[in-house]
DNA sequence: CCTGTCACG
DNA sequence: GACGTACGTGACAGGG
């Protein structure tokens, strides 16, 4: 049929469908490539419903799908500047783009774009040409950038709200009709595609003075009557930027076809090519619904898991060897300016920094090395010292010679290392980022090859550069130890010769360049590209700013109880030496075996590896008994390690400058997902002591404000409920039931109103057991009973509760067949061990238990620190709110006084609901909350 | 550098 | 039948 009177045109805003799909449903993947296709799914649902819709006198005669095609336009041209503030496509939407193309093929609509024009513009000409053939047009969207088209049989349709917009529905929005939209438009801009119009005149105002003066033209050339000076002014002296404005919005009825109405023409879709193609998506429920609405059989969806079946482009085999001597030196900004168009030209680029130490908060940047291809690679020198003795009154802290100004090249690079549209590479890139971010740079977008290694091996090895190169690369990179020394000849970095760093820092970047071709495409592969980012990624930034925030502690606290310790340790120390009979130092284990189990003859000596007698903790305790020696030694240790560890070693951490203590967290430090915190390790201040507790008074709040600890409560058992599916944990859990007592109850049948804290301790332990892997001489050490009762103990759980047996008969026979664990989130915990034979099965054994839920926990965490941020900003006041520290189901806030109880809400409200959308959990999470001025306070 | 010990979740 | 066992970390001190 020609398109004339009487058709009817539907035409379909491709991209706005993709978007919404996109961000409407959790990133799901193919399952048995990993291939992102959460965007598709919507897609095909929202074009499926469309299609189920159609039906009446109203229904579309010609239809289309309008894509945007290519990012450069011709408004591009007009106005550089043109959309420029958009955000980069996410990486698991971009694959996704033709796929959307084929599934509206496979629909059998008519699928269109043109190179160089939006999607808008098409829109545009076909609206207009079927109206002057005399058809009625529905624009189906909600783009306001679209009204200037509505009117003379031209309507738009907001699909998700079911709105028709006419005449009057454009005027509500611009209070001028269609026609003069485009003049509203011109003078209010528009911050979302970086239209400039008019400053300080938005939509109202600009349909003010539209409707006063009749148009755009007669408003600008008649500026001089307005009565408002400001508003005169800007008129009058932006109206170039005004008319350039108008044409960025005005959109282009006249777009180049390559094809006529009558090709749109509705059709059927043919069950022989959508269903395939729904198929090969492998959306079960959607080709069944489908089959079922066309009679036709669903055929079969193969989604076995394939590795490899991608088997996207390797690292090119072609690559040049590994060679220092290649590297270039960069002196001058213009040959820094060649390196930026190379940068620019490739897209991506591999960065690394040099500096004077590891302490990020410290250091100063020495120099930084780019790569863009494997081989290609530069070194910018930028801080090194001239030669000669370092330091001192006669010392030589001049620069070298041959470097361009530290903040000539750092001006240049900082549009590269924030451009949205170049992809920066580091290995460890939280380092990195950091010491830029000190120079005022925030680098975006980024890869970290250190991540994507941890994402895809995490338990297979480790995951520092050397590890990597060596294992990928099979090169050993230059050691650092060869360039700067060792002990106490060692040198900074700023006194190495510019020439031999360039060797050493150039192969740096090429090495990791060249571990991102070979690593990134593996992630799909490998179906963990959402665990990299959604959980690994994200998170690198939030923690670099947790670490920079660091948390204030009290150096007089700390040094008085060092003081304080130090006097206690002596004393107990003459008490020990007088029950010995002799002198000797209390702190050697060696020495103090000796003295208990030879020279006192005390029972119970058991000799380890190294010959020497054992004397930990609960042998000590077991001796303590009997003997006041041993107990005092406990006393002793205890202390000691408090003095060591904590109130010693933290004054040493307290950052000169900022007053405060930033630990570093390493993310790729537990196989499980878990974080790690090293100088120092904040996750493991004493708290189950009360002498231990008190050292946590020294972490406090500035004035005027408090700490604020929020803490998941038990958060393991409740993902063991869940993921072994135990009906009478989760009901516990959602009742809010003490679910040890509830546990002791169960198993003991003890009524919970005659629960005693000594069985509800037992059943805590068996609890925490299963957590860990349970045996029997495992729970009866630890509740110093006989094997056999703890036996029991544990014999009369599995008999409760069943599930738990074959979560962990399950799950340690999906170790054995694929040797990889998997939490909720999809993060792959591998335990290669569980192959082995003898003891150190048994131990991956246990592992393959423990990891999946202490992993799912720590993914849930993760979560919400990604979260966290964004949902911060929205308080008021939010520059005051800061996250400090995560104790793995902790996480410590600062906030001044009054935004404390605020503060508690949102971020009570973010950890909460941290597992969805992507997992429903059948049990509730839990936070607790605590404040105060000081974190024992607080906790 | 390794081992034992002990701090945390 | 024997063996060795709770899971995951980091820091410090002693001793070779």
């Amino acid at each position: 049929m020609s398109f004339g009177k009487g058709c009817h045109l539907h035409l379909i805003d491709g991209s706005a469908f993709i978007f919404r799909a996109y961000h409407a449903l959790p990133p799901l993947t193919r399952k048995s490539d990993g291939a992102p296709i959460g965007a598709v799914s919507g897609f095909c649902n929202m074009l499926h419903r469309y299609v189920e819709g159609n039906t009446g006198p109203d229904a579309p005669t010609h239809v289309a799908v309008i894509f945007d095609k290519g990012s450069h336009t011709f408004r591009n041209d007009l106005y550089d500047l043109y959309k420029a503030n958009r955000e980069a496509m996410p990486e698991d939407l971009r694959p996704q783009m033709p796929l959307t193309r084929e599934a509206t093929k496979a629909f059998n609509i008519a699928c269109e774009e043109i190179e160089g024009y939006e999607a808008d513009d098409i829109i545009a000409t076909l609206s207009c040409q079927a109206r002057e053939a005399g058809g009625r047009v529905t624009i189906i969207s909600s783009d306001k950038d679209l009204m200037q088209l509505v009117g003379d049989g031209v309507e738009m349709l907001d699909a998700m709200k079911n709105i028709r917009i006419g005449v009057e529905g454009v005027e509500a929005k611009f209070g001028v009709g269609p026609d003069r939209v485009v003049d509203v438009q011109a003078l209010a801009g528009d911050s979302v595609d970086n239209v400039p119009g008019a400053p300080g005149i938005g939509i109202k105002t600009a349909a003010l003075l539209i409707n006063e003066f009749g148009d755009l033209e007669t408003l600008l050339d008649r500026a001089e009557e307005i009565k408002q000076p400001k508003r005169r002014q800007t008129l009058i002296e932006k109206r170039e930027q005004i008319e350039l404005s108008k044409k960025l919005v005005t959109l282009d009825c006249n777009t180049p076809l390559d094809f006529t109405l009558d090709d749109l023409e509705v059709k059927d879709p043919d069950p022989d090519v959508l269903l395939p193609f729904l198929a090969k998506m492998e959306f079960r429920s959607l080709t069944k619904r489908i089959a079922d609405r066309l009679g036709a059989e669903a055929p079969e969806i193969d989604d076995t898991p394939q590795p490899g079946a991608e088997a996207p482009e390797e690292a090119a085999p072609d690559a040049p060897p590994i060679d220092p001597d290649k590297y270039e030196t960069v002196t001058d900004a213009e040959a820094l300016a060649g390196w930026i168009d190379r940068i620019r030209e490739r897209g991506y680029v591999a960065v690394d920094t040099e500096t004077t130490g590891l302490d990020e908060m410290v250091v100063d940047l020495v120099g930084i090395c780019l790569c863009v291809d494997a081989g290609t690679a530069c070194y910018i020198p930028l801080a090194h010292k001239a030669e000669g003795e370092s330091g001192g009154l006669f010392g030589n802290d001049d620069l070298a010679p041959g470097q361009m100004p530290l903040a000539e090249a750092l001006d240049l690079l900082k549009p590269v290392l924030e451009d949205d549209s170049i992809l920066k590479i580091g290995q460890n890139m939280k380092y990195d980022a950091k010491i830029l971010r000190r120079y005022g740079i925030r680098v975006a977008p980024f890869d970290d090859t250190m991540l994507i290694s941890y994402a895809l091996h995490a338990g297979l090895h480790g995951h520092g550069m050397d590890a990597l190169s060596d294992r990928y690369l099979g090169h050993t990179p230059i050691p650092i130890k060869e360039i700067i020394g060792t002990g106490k000849s060692q040198i900074t970095f700023d006194r190495v010769p510019i020439d031999k760093a360039t060797r050493y820092a150039a192969e740096d970047a090429d090495i990791t360049l060249r571990l991102w071709q070979t690593l990134k495409p593996r992630l799909h592969r490998e179906q963990v590209t959402t665990v990299y980012e959604t959980l690994e990624r994200p998170l690198s930034p939030v923690l670099a700013t947790m670490e920079m925030h660091g948390i204030q502690v009290d150096r007089d606290t700390l040094s008085r109880m060092s003081n304080a310790f130090s006097q206690k340790m002596a004393q107990l120390e003459s008490e020990i030496h007088e029950l010995a009979g002799e002198s000797f130092n209390v702190g050697s284990p060696k020495q103090l075996g000796e003295i208990l189990f030879d020279k006192m003859g005390l029972e119970g000596g058991k000799k380890g590896k190294t010959g020497a007698y054992a004397t930990g903790a609960d042998i000590l305790e077991d001796l303590a008994t009997e003997h006041d020696l041993p107990a005092r030694v406990l006393d002793w240790r205890q202390l000691s390690k408090l003095k060591s560890t904590y109130t010693d070693a933290l004054q040493e951490h307290i950052n000169p400058e900022t007053g405060r203590v930033h630990t570093s967290y390493v993310q790729t430090g537990a196989n499980t997902g878990r974080l790690a915190s090293t100088d120092p390790n904040l996750q493991n201040i004493p708290v189950r002591s009360e002498e231990g507790r008190r050292i946590r008074e020294a972490f406090v709040a500035p004035e005027g404000k408090v700490l604020v600890s929020l803490d998941y409560s038990q958060i393991e058992l409740r993902i063991l409920a869940h993921v072994a599916g135990i009906e009478a944990l989760k009901q516990a859990f959602h009742e809010g039931q003490d679910i040890h007592a509830a546990t002791a109850s169960e198993v003991f049948g003890v009524p919970l109103d005659e629960m005693t804290p000594e069985i509800r301790r037992q059943a805590k332990a068996i609890n925490f057991g299963v957590i860990y892997g349970i045996s029997g001489f495992g729970l009866a050490r630890n509740l110093r009973i006989p094997r056999g009762e703890a036996q029991g103990f544990i014999d009369r759980y599995f008999e409760k509760f069943p599930g738990i047996r074959e979560y962990m008969d399950q799950t340690t026979a999906f170790a054995k067949e694929n040797l990889f664990v998997q939490t909720l989130f999809g993060r792959k915990i591998h335990t290669p061990e569980i192959a082995a034979k003898g003891p150190r099965a048994g131990f991956a054994k246990r592992a393959a238990i423990n990891a999946p839920i202490q992993g799912t926990a720590a993914d849930i965490i993760r979560r919400a620190m990604i979260r966290m941020p964004e949902a911060l900003a929205k308080m008021p006041d939010s520059a005051a709110v800061k996250m400090l520290l995560q104790v793995h189901d902790e996480l410590i806030f600062e906030v001044t006084t009054e935004a404390a109880d605020d503060l508690v809400g949102v971020a009570r409200g973010v950890m909460e609901k941290a597992a969805d959308p992507a997992v429903k959990l059948d049990v509730p999470l839990v936070v607790d909350a605590g404040q105060g001025a000081n974190w024992a306070e607080a906790h």
